[in-house]
DNA sequence: AATGAATGAGACTTCATTCAT
DNA sequence: CATGAATGAAGTCTCATTCAT
């Protein structure tokens, strides 16, 4: 009997999951009702409220998502082998390219992480660390594999930054394309992409600046 | 006896405007409700409604507080004199400590106006596209005066990247600190700043990329 | 001073009843607010509550101008002389084209009446009562006149129920038209009022029934 | 469990009609709250809005309540059998004896029937419109059966009328009594039952009037 | 006195959460 | 245990009435 029922538990916790994923899609988590996400899921909001204490007990759900669909395509038509032999420049412009096709397709996830992290960080923090760490990571091994080429003193410096930069640059067009900031733009994609990398690739081939008194 | 009305009046105003501002210090507007606001102006909630005809009427009044923050930081603090003799690195650096300053202290409505600029592009719109264009202008000029430092080949897609960067890099930090993607960032303020600096600059000085195939 | 005084008392209370009656003709009255009302009577909201106590205290100028603009219709064009030679069935329609030419111009302060003789009866009742039995005079002098071709036994009788069909059956249709029972109707406006008049024509001149035992 | 569901659903809504049909005796549909209706069904007001979309979505509810009433007194104390020996006199008395019964019981349901097929005609207007037209088809009856005693020349005209007549007649005094236009009739029931029939009579058996010019 | 800004009760509606069945 | 009906707090908005200026 345990086994049917955990199963039967999972299944139910699962169907929450992508009702709630395919509402993200449309619009804030704010908005979307526990009864609209019953529904989605084929259930009756009591059993939501069985498997999840209230409403807020979605946020960290979100976040998992996030974390779930990153590692999924990461394993998949994510999976860069980085060319030595390409230079930084070509390396991360794969990158960025890579980056890209990422938010475009669950940029939704990013968003809703991103909010939530601060609205409610103490229900999804670690886990957010955790993730931003990993990519500090990688920015640390791409810097080492080039190291000859990058112009940064501080090493440890240029992986924050080039985390920061990759987790900000592309998020405002990817996530609200003509809207806010990115109406400036008059790139189509790949030209933007093109643009971010280059401004990635920029910080890091320009040497420290000479000290100054302001 | 005009003039005493016009100014109980105007003083309602200003005060449920103030009122707002210092919500939205606090919290979303969504999550601000009117007897809230109401209350934190010292009157009543159908004084709100003699002012302003529903809630949405508030949202052009965040993107208001925007702009006037804006103007009195830029004929104050803000004003700064660009040295041609100096650099363009030199400048772009001074740029971003303005802007940083101004987001650090302001960021708050910023960050109502981009989201509202999504949200309701009907209330807010023209007046966002304009303001970016300004920027695009500033940013223009500023190349225009560096010409010979620039290595973009397109002078006018590097002004809208200029704008973009400028309205998006330090944004993340500046509205939610240690929360987000800010949180790999190690370095102090004035550390970061330059390093956004530096990555404009980067940008800007990095000669186009030979054409590839990918 | 007095004089003037009185005499701007009385003009501010005329715009009130001249708005009143404006807005009458577009909605009801619970749907007038008193603002509304004030700013159609170019008045101030105060100003309004220095001559009326409350928003109730209109509900007697509704019926008030009701009898205004009887006595006026009366006394102009709706002046009609009863030729007796013409017989008694020539002068039922000649009073119901009168009738009717009154409520298709005044049908909605006799709604108005209507509905705040029986919701305020405290406020409109003996006004009410005393136009009513204006009516049933007029009716009794009609039948007197042609009391040879009236058939019904008990006069008194004849004369309140001429009253109360005169006042009811040609309300209906003057007020709403095609919407509720009036929507059976296929006749155009003379065809019906010749069919009203034929209708209170038909009572006077038919016999009393014999009783009976059901 | 899910008869028990149905029925408490169904029992829920039963109670707001219920509610609601006991307000409308007292007071008109735009006088009664929301919450006041949770009230008088012993429910709280979210409950109210699971089973009612809104408020409007009560305004069909009145019309099934009349519809329904109409019905179940039809095939109840209002079932008459017309004797076709007995002539139209006394078939025209015996109608409206019935229709006068029901209007002095649910007379409420007529008038609130009548004041939202005006207000909402989408939300009533069609079931209205195929009452009367039934109501109309009747009265077509009536006529055939006695078609020799009546003397109108259009047939048709005359059953519009008679259905006009009958669901205009009564109301005024079966709703408001004492007040308004009926305060004029010092008749008991019976006796203005008579009258009214004896009107609807008259209109039938009198000749149509011989051209005139005015 | 006149003005119209301010008050605040109350209406409609939503929705997270509870609980009878 | 599952269901979904019921709860009720809270939010937006209106408007008759009051009252500071």
């Amino acid at each position: 009997m345990r086994p049917t029922r955990q199963a039967r538990s999972r299944e139910t916790r699962d169907r929450l999951v992508r009702a709630l994923d395919q509402k993200l899609r449309e619009k804030a988590f704010a908005d979307v009702s526990i009864a609209e996400l019953a529904e989605a899921a084929g259930l009756s909001v009591g059993a939501v409220y069985r498997r999840f204490e209230n409403k807020d007990a979605f946020i960290p759900v979100i976040f998992e998502l996030y974390r779930e669909r990153l590692e999924a395509f990461m394993a998949g038509e994510g999976r860069v082998e980085i060319e030595p032999d390409g230079g930084l420049r070509a390396a991360i412009h794969t990158a960025c390219r890579v980056a890209w096709r990422f938010l475009d397709q669950h940029g939704y996830l990013v968003r809703a992480s991103h909010i939530y992290s601060r609205l409610r960080p103490d229900l999804i923090g670690d886990e957010w660390e955790a993730m931003l760490d990993q990519a500090r990571q990688s920015a640390d091994q791409l810097l080492e594999l080039f190291g000859d080429e990058v112009k940064r003193q501080d090493r440890a410096e240029a992986a924050q930054m080039f985390t920061y930069l990759m987790n900000t640059l592309p998020i405002e067009r990817a996530l609200y394309r003509d809207e806010g900031a990115a109406a400036v733009l008059e790139l189509d994609d790949d030209q933007f992409v093109a643009a971010i990398a280059d401004t990635l690739y920029g910080y890091l081939v320009t040497p420290d600046r000479p000290a100054t008194d302001g």
